[in-house]
DNA sequence: TATAAATTTGACCAATCGGTCAACTATTGT
DNA sequence: ACAATAGTTGACCGATTGGTCAAATTTATA
């Protein structure tokens, strides 16, 4: 290695921090650098684009949710839909942490980019995909041990698990127009009621 | 006036079909004379900047979303329910016929910039919260008929409005992060169950 | 028909965009 | 000690960014 081993991993850093808090197209290369306190001939020496940097952020962004986020909250020390509990809470906190750091709710790293980048790049959009599928197989397996545990009725499990994914990130998604955090708490709870099966809505004559 | 009196509507009309379909900042305002058949310099004497522009777009685009989809969707044509079910489908077949179009999910233009935008415009952020207050107003109402009508059990009518909303927004940002408009059509039925009040999970005891 | 107001035009601005490259320095393996 | 390799640097590229402006043109008003 040459001198000072760790620039690839500064970069990746300033781009998760950088584009997490405003958006991708906002977020320019010689900001990512200046961040990162590295020269620009250097950026283009461990990244072949700025769209490489972005899905090696994502790459990372990813991990980081799996041992700080899932690993926690899905963690098997409590019953299941207690898990998803702490889950929402989880990431309540995380936004509401953010928001009294800076006075802005910055949403979810994946439901932002995802908005702004899939009808542009499908490579991101699939990157993006492949991790709310991960977190949906995550939602998956606790739920089936809730239905197993008797602590929810039979329900469509795969579909179910997809609900409350974009349910999550609507609520996140009006967190962040309201720019308050406390929205994510207030609506949470609606998840469970997601868990319902059976009542499929209209008139029941 | 001056020559051709429908600049000002023409700049409005590119800046809502370029900026749904890929984002506010990847829109140039050249790009948008362009399409709009107009020099520059007639755009600013028309709006100051690409962000006032961008405001009067989103006027316009809640008025289209007025008058296309809130006036025919809760028409008290049908019973209350029915009408929530008539605005999930329009929804999703709005986004279906753009995807046939042109191969892309391209989402709601509100909740897009609401992601994009909201921590780095106040202004544009407020605006499109009071959009998004509207269309919580409406779904009030017609959950408030609902229940007078003995159609659904009582519930917080306020926070269900909410949750349907972040619901549909969520929904609309799983679809087009896999960009397929059919999980719209796959997982609406989910708003009925976000209108069934009590259950708010966990073990029950 | 003269005049004022509204509109259009194209040239122009500094700044930034993502990206390239050859030269240079530091580290590693032999 | 010496290559080879890995990493760093700063100058540079054409294109594009949002935005300005004076002059020309067109319309409405008097």
């Amino acid at each position: 290695m040459g001198p000072r081993g760790d620039t690839k991993d500064r970069l990746i850093a300033s781009a998760i921090d950088l584009m997490h808090g405003r958006s991708y197209a906002n977020v320019g290369v010689q900001e990512l650098c200046d961040q990162a306190g590295v020269k620009k001939g250097s950026f283009y020496h461990f990244f072949p684009s700025k769209r490489d940097l972005t899905l090696a952020a994502l790459d990372q962004e990813c991990e980081r949710l799996r041992q700080n986020l899932w690993a926690k909250a899905f963690s098997k020390d409590v019953p299941p839909m207690r898990r998803i509990e702490r889950y929402l809470e989880m990431s309540y906190r995380s936004q509401r942490a953010y928001w009294e750091a800076t006075g802005y709710v910055r949403g979810c790293p994946f439901g932002n980019l995802a908005l702004e980048l899939s009808t542009q790049d499908d490579l991101i959009r699939e990157r993006i995909n492949q991790i709310f599928r991960e977190s949906t197989r995550n939602l998956e397996s606790v739920l089936s041990e809730a239905v197993a545990n008797g602590e929810l009725p039979a329900v469509d499990i795969t579909q179910t698990a997809q609900a409350i994914l974009a349910y999550m990130e609507g609520v996140i998604l009006v967190a962040k127009s309201k720019n308050d955090p406390e929205v994510i708490r207030e609506l949470s709870s609606g998840v469970f009621q997601l868990c319902v099966p059976g009542f499929t809505g209209g008139t029941t004559h």
